[in-house]
DNA sequence: ATAATAACCTGAGGGC
DNA sequence: TGCCCTCAGGTTATTA
């Protein structure tokens, strides 16, 4: 589910609630997610939570003893209520805090994840290859032109894959394809400069409009304090099965990599 | 190195 | 009502 939108926007709604907060106490009711939750973490009781960032999809929250990663998967979420509030079904974990307030992180699907991590986080195994964040400036059109000009793949894939630019999934990747102008499925080395050019712009300001809007909800992801996103009002393409809002034209579906794509043959080429 | 594919899970919705 | 099928925001591991 959750893209670097809705990641960003879970770090801002949990933010403020959990700086600065000692960890009382760590409830573990599954710890069977993407990996194991190590034992380590059931013994953070007492810890203190220094801050959160983000990297790509994943939240880091710095504390006073080691870090703690987290991943959403496709539907995680994570919210912010007061402790003894009522569990909902796939409330996997759940850290109570010093202000009487718990984070609890729900995943039904349990592709999310909740790693420790004792060193510096930026230098885990799954974070030390990302690539550059889409909202900063070493994502340019030079950087992605160098990375499209030899790949044969569809530049779709190429745009989700996070060792070349971060935080764009299968939703994202397809509104700023449209708003580009490319069809999903050309291969990247086909896309001339100009073209790239207008893709990082694209790819900027849907992910940017996206965060202001709170992200996209379409079906498990809710904001920390229960709200939905409200950008799925703002998809121009993707699960639109109907016209084109700014030709007519039939909006056209098909598969890359397992995903769906959406795209207008008419304003995309 | 790059590219394609299967795999990990639960739940919702449609067709019969 | 139930059963069977397809599909869903991600990413890693494995194989060509």
């Amino acid at each position: 589910m959750p893209e670097l939108p809705e990641v960003e926007t879970t770090r801002r709604g949990i933010e403020a609630h959990v700086r600065e907060q000692r960890i009382e106490a760590v409830i573990l009711r599954e710890t069977r997610l993407r990996w194991p939750i190590s034992a380590e973490v059931a013994s953070l009781a007492g810890s203190r939570i220094m801050d959160v960032s983000r990297r790509g999809k994943y939240l880091i929250m710095h504390l006073d003893r080691g870090n703690l990663i987290w991943h959403l998967g496709m539907s995680g979420s994570m919210r912010i209520l007061p402790i003894g509030a009522h569990s909902q079904d796939h409330e996997h974990v759940e850290l109570q805090l010093a202000n009487g307030q718990a984070l609890k992180f729900r995943d039904p699907r349990r592709f999310g994840a909740l790693l420790y991590c004792a060193g510096e986080p930026l230098q885990h195994r799954l974070l030390n290859k990302l690539g550059p964040e889409p909202l900063g400036d070493d994502f340019d059109t030079d950087y992605l032109h160098r990375c499209c000009r030899r790949r044969s793949a569809a530049i779709k894939n190429v745009l989700m894959n996070s060792h070349i630019v971060v935080g764009v999934g299968n939703i994202y990747a397809s509104e700023a394809l449209f708003r580009a102008g490319i069809r999903p499925a050309r291969a990247a080395r086909r896309i001339s400069r100009p073209a790239i050019a207008r893709l990082v712009e694209a790819v900027r300001e849907t992910l940017a409009s996206a965060i202001e809007q709170g992200g996209t909800t379409l079906q498990d992801f809710t904001q920390a304090d229960g709200k939905p996103g409200y950008f799925s009002q703002s998809l121009q393409v993707y699960g639109n099965s109907g016209n084109c809002g700014v030709c007519g034209s039939k909006i056209k579906h098909l598969v890359q990599a397992q995903r769906s794509s959406y795209y207008c043959p008419k304003c995309q080429s």
